[in-house]
DNA sequence: TAATAAAATGATAACGTTATCAAAATCAAG
DNA sequence: CTTGATTTTGATAACGTTATCATTTTATTA
C-alpha cells in the first residue's frame, strides 16, 4: 500500500527488537552491533523495502538537517553561485537547502523567517532585504548574515569588503587619469548599501580633491529583478548621457548596472573605453562575455557561500564555544576591456 | 529556555483543552470555534510566545508542504528563472522549495531522490540529468519532469518544444539565404538531447536539400558549469573557425554556447551578422546585453516553472482523478542583432 | 419550558523514530 | 568454571501535533 514499512515491520521480519533495528539502520557510529545481526537487519529491511521516515526522526530529535537560504531574488546572477558554494559545502555534512526568496518584499521576508522558525530548520544563511531587516524572530537560531552593513552588530556576518573594492576601482580610475567619475547606483535609501556607496564616493572625491556633485550620481532601482534593474539603469543612463556630462568614467554598483551603461554607450556610439570607462562590481558571467568585456570588482560568491555554510554548521554543531564572527573578504579588481586611460571626449 | 512552548502550554495558560487550542492555532477552516475562545487562545499563545512546531505537525500528517526541485546546476542561467516561476506559484498554496543540485552526477542525483523519499516531501519537479535517469525510487511520488524526451513515457512532463524551436531558427536562417549552417552542441550522447539535435539538423538539411557533414558539427560539453561550458565552446569555436569553414551561420544549443561563438567571432574580427549569423536558444539575460545582442529561440522558463508547479500541486492535492499529462510549450524566435541575411565571407 | 438538534469543546490515541535504562549475552581473567 | 567486566540487545517512554470520538454547552423548535 501507500503506507511505507516502518522500523517495527523490519523488527518483526527479522525477529529482533526495534531498538536494534534502529541502531543498524539509523545509528550514528558502526559501533555496538554484531556483524551478524547487522546483516540480518539489512536484508530484512531490503526485503520489505524499508525507507527511513526522516519526518519521524526529525521530529524526535527536533532537528531537520536542513538550513534555509533567504535571499531577495534568485534570478539576480549574484546568488546562484553563492548558493552553489553553500550547497557543495553542506553536502559534506549531510545538510540540505530550503530556498526562500522574498522579492525584496519585507513582508514576504518576515513570513519566510517565521517559516524557518516553525519548520525548526537548523540554521539560516540570510541576505537581508534591507539594512533594518527585522531579525528578532530568529534570535534563538544559528544564522549567518550575508552583509557588511554595520547595522547588524550582534550577528555573525560574512561579505566582501565592498567599500574597499569600490575604492580599488575608484583609485584605479584616478590612476588612469579620470577626474570626473560618475556613480551609477540604487536610489532608494531603503536598499542596503546605497547610502554608503554615495558616502564612499564623496570621501574618495574629497580625498583626491576632485569634484563630485549630485549630477554625477545616476540613480536607478536595485531592489528589483535583474531585467527590470537593467532596463531602469539603461533609462537612467540615457538621460544622463543626454545631458552633456563631464564624466569620463562610471563606477556601477553591480555588473548588471555596468552592463546597462555599456549597452547604452554602444547604442549611442560612445566608444568604451576610449571615451568612457566603465567598471562594475560582482564578476558575473555576463560581464565576461559582453563586448567589450567588463572590468569589474570581483566578489568570490562561491567562496562566500562556502565560508558561510562552514561557519553556520560549526555554529549549529557546537553552539557553545561560539563567539560572534565577522568575516570580510577582500574584493579583487579584474581589469578587462571596459576601462582604460582617459582620452578625449566626443 | 531553548525549548519552545507547546500547544499544551497554551492550553494550560488559557484553561482550555489542547484540542481546542489546536483548532484555533492550526485548524483549517475558521469554523467550529467561538470567537470568544479563539481570542482567549490567541492571546495566551501570544503571551507565552508559542510558535507552531511544523516538525510535529508534518510528522503527524505525514506531509511536509515541501516540494523538491532537482536540477543539475543552479548556476546554469536557465534554472533560476524557472525556479522563480515555481516559487511564485507554490507560494499561493503555502508550499516551500527544497533545492537539490546534482552537478550532472547521476550518483548525487540518485542520493537526492533518496533524500526526497526519506524526507517524505510531497512531490518533486525534476530535470533529469540524462535521458535514462533512474526514477524508480520515485514511483509512488507525484512528480513532474522538465523534459520533452520520449524516454519518460509514463510520467508527467512539461517542456518547450525544443525541436520545433530549433526548426524555427533553422528555417529562418534558410529564409535568410544560409545554406551552410553549423551546429554547436554538446558532444556526449549521455547528455539529454544532444542526439536529437543532431537528428533534427540532419532532417532539416535533407528536407531542404542542403549539405550537412560532421564538419559542420561543433562539439563541446554541455554537462558542466556554464563557465566551463562557455570556455569549452570557445575552444571548439576557435578550432572550427581556423579550418576554412563554409559555414555562414551557426545554431547553438543554448545561449551560453551561442555567446561563446559570438565571443570568438568578435575576437577574430569576424563580423556578426554580416559574415556569420549566430542563433542561440533559451533567452537568458546575457543574450540581451551582449554585443551584438543575441538572436535566440526563447523558452519561457518562468512559465514552465509556474505550470510545472501548478500541475504538481494539483496532482498532490487530488491524486485520484489524475491522468498523465504531457505539456509542450512552443518556443519563440526572438530576432535580435546576431542574425541576418547571408552576405560575402571574409 | 422540555425535548431535540446543532455547535462547541474535551479526552485520548496515534504517527515512527530516538534515547534511556535495564537485561541478557559474550568475553577475559583468575 | 566462576566471577566480573564488557559488549550487545531489548523494553519502553517520550517528542507535539492531528484526528477521532465522546461529552458538554448552546440554539432551535414544539
Amino acid at each position: 500500500m501507500s503506507s511505507k514499512a516502518t522500523i517495527v515491520d523490519v523488527a518483526r521480519e527479522c525477529g529482533l527488537s526495534q531498538a536494534t533495528v534502529a541502531r543498524v539502520l539509523n545509528g550514528q557510529k558502526e559501533i555496538q552491533v554484531k556483524e551478524k545481526t547487522r546483516k540480518r537487519v539489512l536484508s530484512a529491511a531490503r526485503k520489505i523495502g524499508y525507507e527511513r521516515n526522516a519526518l519521524a526522526a526529525n521530529f524526535r530529535r527536533q532537528k531537520t538537517k536542513n538550513i534555509a537560504i533567504s535571499i531577495a531574488d534568485l534570478t539576480n546572477p549574484f546568488f546562484p553561485e553563492l548558493i552553489k558554494g553553500v550547497q557543495n559545502k553542506i553536502r559534506e555534512y549531510g545538510y540540505s537547502i530550503v530556498q526562500l526568496n522574498n522579492e525584496w518584499n519585507p513582508k514576504i521576508e518576515q513570513d519566510n523567517f517565521k517559516y524557518i522558525i516553525q519548520s525548526r530548520l537548523d540554521g539560516a544563511i540570510i541576505s537581508p532585504s534591507h539594512p533594518r531587516a527585522n531579525l528578532k524572530i530568529l534570535k534563538q537560531l544559528p544564522i549567518v548574515l550575508l552583509t557588511n552593513s554595520n547595522e547588524f552588530s550582534g550577528y555573525d556576518t560574512i561579505a566582501n569588503d565592498s567599500k574597499g573594492g569600490m575604492n580599488l576601482a575608484l583609485e584605479r580610475l584616478f590612476e588612469l587619469g579620470h577626474r570626473n567619475i560618475a556613480l551609477l547606483t540604487g536610489g532608494s535609501m531603503m536598499t542596503a548599501g546605497s547610502s554608503w556607496r554615495l558616502q564612499t564616493m564623496k570621501n574618495f572625491c574629497s580625498n583626491r580633491n576632485i569634484p563630485f556633485s549630485e549630477d554625477l550620481c545616476i540613480k536607478c532601482d536595485m531592489s528589483v529583478s535583474s531585467l527590470e534593474s537593467f532596463s531602469q539603469a539603461r533609462a537612467a543612463m540615457r538621460k544622463f548621457l543626454n545631458k552633456d556630462t563631464p564624466a569620463t568614467a562610471i563606477f556601477a554598483s553591480n555588473d548588471i548596472l555596468a552592463l546597462a551603461a555599456l549597452h547604452v554607450a554602444n547604442e549611442k556610439g560612445i566608444k568604451v573605453p576610449d571615451e568612457l570607462s566603465i567598471i562594475g562590481m560582482d564578476g558575473i558571467l555576463s560581464g565576461e562575455i559582453s563586448y567589450p568585456t567588463l572590468t569589474t570588482v570581483e566578489k568570490n560568491r562561491s567562496q562566500i557561500g562556502s565560508l558561510a555554510a562552514k561557519s553556520l554548521i560549526e555554529k549549529i554543531e557546537s553552539p557553545h564555544e561560539w563567539q560572534t564572527k565577522k568575516i570580510i573578504l577582500p574584493c579583487k579588481l579584474i581589469e578587462r576591456s571596459s576601462s582604460g586611460p582617459v582620452r578625449g571626449k566626443k
